[in-house]
DNA sequence: AAGTGGTCTAGACCACTTT
DNA sequence: AAGTGGTCTAGACCACTTC
């Protein structure tokens, strides 16, 4: 027998297809909870049972008095939410972005298998380096299916002003929503101590992130190597 | 001007405290919402929000039809909650615990400030070895205030059957709730070097643990020093 | 004043577990 | 059958934002 799911999780469904759909962009306000519940012919404490559940995944923010709007990887707070280097000592700041490359490859059999693609099929290769107060700090490896980013070169990641997850969802439409992080430390290899200008060997952590969009389908694998000596990787253990 | 918070929320205090102050063992039921609603003179619903707050905190599991019980640390669902530690290849295994050492100390400046407590207030300093088939893969340097577990010797440790928390919260009464872990890669020392057979200066990860009581009192620090080369440490960002 | 999300209630019914 | 948590509704009122 197949067990029908509750009305507010088969309404949530609705409108998570409606945000896929784009129906209501990044930063826009969705209808009110009265407007969403006649839409769907049920009642409004329904449609805000299925807005909360939406809303404690991030894909939408609720204001008091205001409304309800489709969530942004613009705002301050989106940038610790995917980058969660500390200092030890200091307040939190802003990296600066330097890009070195965006090239197109054939994926190997490991990235093509957790894309979801064939090995062999098109991807973007993209490197660049994060730097706090101009010391660099993360080397980040970054692997995009070609076919959903069609015509985004290096000079395009130069030229945009804010993170990369800004830049893939307002000009290419791929949210990212949700990702997993495998976290290792490794020695530096020639490569990386040259790049981040420490001694061959030093420990340093590896990133190993697979970031999802809707419907949990990877969109983006990437390898970080971060220098923890002044910085370190924060999480809450709930 | 003082903003009072909402009705659910002071009902959420209530019931923590009756948690905290042991109204309700671990393992045990709660009253059902409707006792709880006529105990705190408020509705159903506004209980049950409460408790679902409360629930989503891991502080109490609810079951369909069965009731609401105060949750353990025995439980294997909890082992993944505090060590995130996950095997490159094959699926999840349970490690085997070796405890070295069980010794009762004065607290460093650091430590001290960590735990709330005075420079030179007694703590107990507990070393062990998590390995997973045998091989070792986590040493962990643990640091306890002394006062909230009089008489924990290394020979209860050893003779303990289950987790660490698991022994603490039954034993003592102290549940861990929630923890905060910064992560970096380092070196091995020549001490985690023997203890852990690598090589000296092998990358090794470094977990600090900071963990948390009722009130968010903080009542363990902890470093975790892990072997990554088959294990990595999984995250999840929402 | 009007519109939004946030809180609270009361009651009905469903799904699951136990007796 | 009785008791638990889970869903759904309808309506009232509050808090905040905008006009």
């Amino acid at each position: 027998m197949l067990k029908s799911s509750p009305l507010y999780r088969q309404v949530k469904g609705l409108i998570t297809q409606s945000l896929e759909k784009g129906e209501w962009k990044p930063g826009e306000a969705l209808p009110s909870e009265f407007e969403l519940a006649s839409r769907f012919k049920v009642s409004q404490g329904t449609v805000r049972r299925a807005i909360e559940e939406i809303a404690a995944e991030n894909l939408v923010i609720r204001q008091q008095g205001k409304g309800t709007f489709v969530a942004t990887h613009d705002v301050a707070h989106a940038q610790f939410r995917f980058l969660r280097l500390v200092p030890e000592e200091g307040s939190p700041r802003y990296p600066e972005n330097r890009f070195l490359e965006c090239k197109r490859l054939r994926a190997t059999g490991k990235i093509a298998r957790q894309l979801n693609l064939r090995s062999g099929d098109a991807v973007l290769r993209i490197r660049r380096i994060l730097s706090f107060d101009g010391v660099p700090t993360v080397f980040d490896d970054i692997c995009l299916p070609a076919n959903l980013f069609k015509g985004l070169t290096l000079e395009h990641l130069l030229a945009y002003q804010g993170t990369m997850y800004a830049l893939l969802e307002t000009e290419y439409g791929v949210s990212m929503l949700r990702a997993e992080e495998k976290i290792r430390a490794v020695a530096a290899d020639s490569e990386a101590a040259a790049v981040l200008n420490v001694p061959l060997g030093t420990p340093l952590l590896s990133v190993e992130r697979l970031a999802m969009t809707f419907g949990d389908q990877p969109v983006e694998v990437r390898q970080g190597l971060y220098i923890t000596t002044h910085f370190s990787y924060k999480n809450e253990l709930g």
